[in-house]
DNA sequence: TGTACATCAGTGAACGCGCGTTCACTGATGTAC
DNA sequence: TGTACATCAGTGAACGCGCGTTCACTGATGTAC
């Protein structure tokens, strides 16, 4: 039994050594993973990662479902620590733990927001920890409707087919969202993402050099334009 | 003189032959780009490549110009068919420029606007190419700023850091646009960009079906809220 | 117009390397009685 | 507590493959006189 649980235990530990290099040699070669360079790192011979993952892919899956949870992790802790009456907080410290996460994790971000991996097609177990951020934006959404900060403009309309896409999604995700306030929700989610991309991939060199107060002016923007600064928050300008 | 030319389009011919099957491979491999490939395809024996293309990398280089090139021209071929007083049409015809050309050509966009190709450093005369999109970007918010459509509001402020990088950009490439006009265009910017790789990165899978007419309405958003509407653009409800 | 020479495209073999995966094996560690 | 057996981690060799790049070469095509 407690044999059986060190060896359990050990066993886990080597598991997490050879994701920890395979995170390494991501950050230099992109998504060409290779298993036997892993292998060489460890300290081990070649074949003995298939006492562990029964193949390469199996390897890149395990990565990539740990870089969602590591970023759905991040995204969760950093909203769960502001005030819930504070929309305008939680929609800032959802961009900013998006950001932050991805500086510190290049090469885990780009293998989850980046090109798709040539060949590889992800399971269906990612699909959970992939959608954690959203869900978080779905709260915030949510609860900024359900205490009437968040609403959709008199008369505002949009075409048939988009509204009734929207609608289903809302059903399943972000119930009780109006259709409009979940479109304007979804721009800044593509914001966002779209704004760590740029930075990351390179499309702000020579460009933007400080990006930090440039990227928390965008986000204090986008906040007005989705409607979740009307609960008070302090003014943006200097 | 003749026979010169004659060889010197025949040589022309097959680098662009070259070109075309590496970029037929990128859609399957990605930018791990295998030059014996290339060959093969070509029906030449692998070391005939390099009667073209100096190592794998310079090829690469090429595919990325290319890329550059293609999306360019597709935008400003669509971008100036519009009316130069219309700013609305000038900004769509740019969001679905942009849109069609990645859907068409997936692997292209994914290799200028997808992840790093890892090991791969863009050299210097990338620079141009990549900025033909934004130029036209430019282009529109300076003639809208000029026809007084587009202004910063009254009042309207941000921190001095911000200001002071926008204005430097502002100066070099959008001279005339008010920085908090050029921040607005920006962020448009970005949430073009964030809502094609979603779409082309399967971040849309299972969530939109329709993706066309959700992105135009994004896009009509986009551009009342950088205020790119108010030319009497035909109103966006149905 | 004809001939000698230079240029160039493409060949084929080779170098040295790395890869994912399989398989029979050794030896240590745990389990059952 | 001691012994026989089962489980498991890691080894080492091998299979079959692909890669980028170099190099001396052949033969066709162009150029100069």
């Amino acid at each position: 039994m407690t044999a059986a649980s060190i060896r359990a235990r050990v066993r886990a530990e080597m598991t997490d050594e050879i994701k920890a290099i395979a995170r390494r040699h991501l950050a230099e070669d992109g998504a060409n993973l290779s298993l036997r360079a892993v292998a060489r790192d460890l300290g081990v011979v070649s074949s003995a990662i298939y006492r562990y993952f029964p193949s390469r892919d199996e390897l890149l899956t395990a990565l990539i479902i740990d870089a969602y949870d590591a970023l759905g992790e991040a995204v969760e802790t950093a909203e769960a620590a502001e005030d819930r009456a504070d929309l305008f907080g939680r929609w800032m410290a959802t961009c900013h733990a998006v950001r932050a996460w991805a500086l510190a994790t290049p090469a885990e971000y780009a293998l989850i927001y980046g090109s798709p991996v040539p060949g590889y097609r992800a399971p269906a177990d990612t699909i959970g920890p992939a959608s954690r951020p959203t869900v978080v934006l779905g709260a915030i959404l949510a609860d900024g409707v359900a205490g009437g900060a968040l609403r959709a403009a008199p008369g505002e309309r949009m075409p048939k087919p988009v509204r009734t896409q929207l609608r289903r999604i809302g059903d399943e995700a972000f119930p009780g969202v109006p259709e409009p306030v979940l479109v304007r929700g979804f721009t800044a989610w593509a914001t966002l993402f779209g704004a760590v991309s740029f930075e990351l991939f390179g499309r702000y060199q020579n460009v933007i050099e400080d990006v930090a107060p440039f990227f928390e002016y965008q986000m204090r923007q986008l906040a007005a334009y989705v409607g979740l600064d009307a609960a008070g928050q302090p003014a943006s300008e200097e």
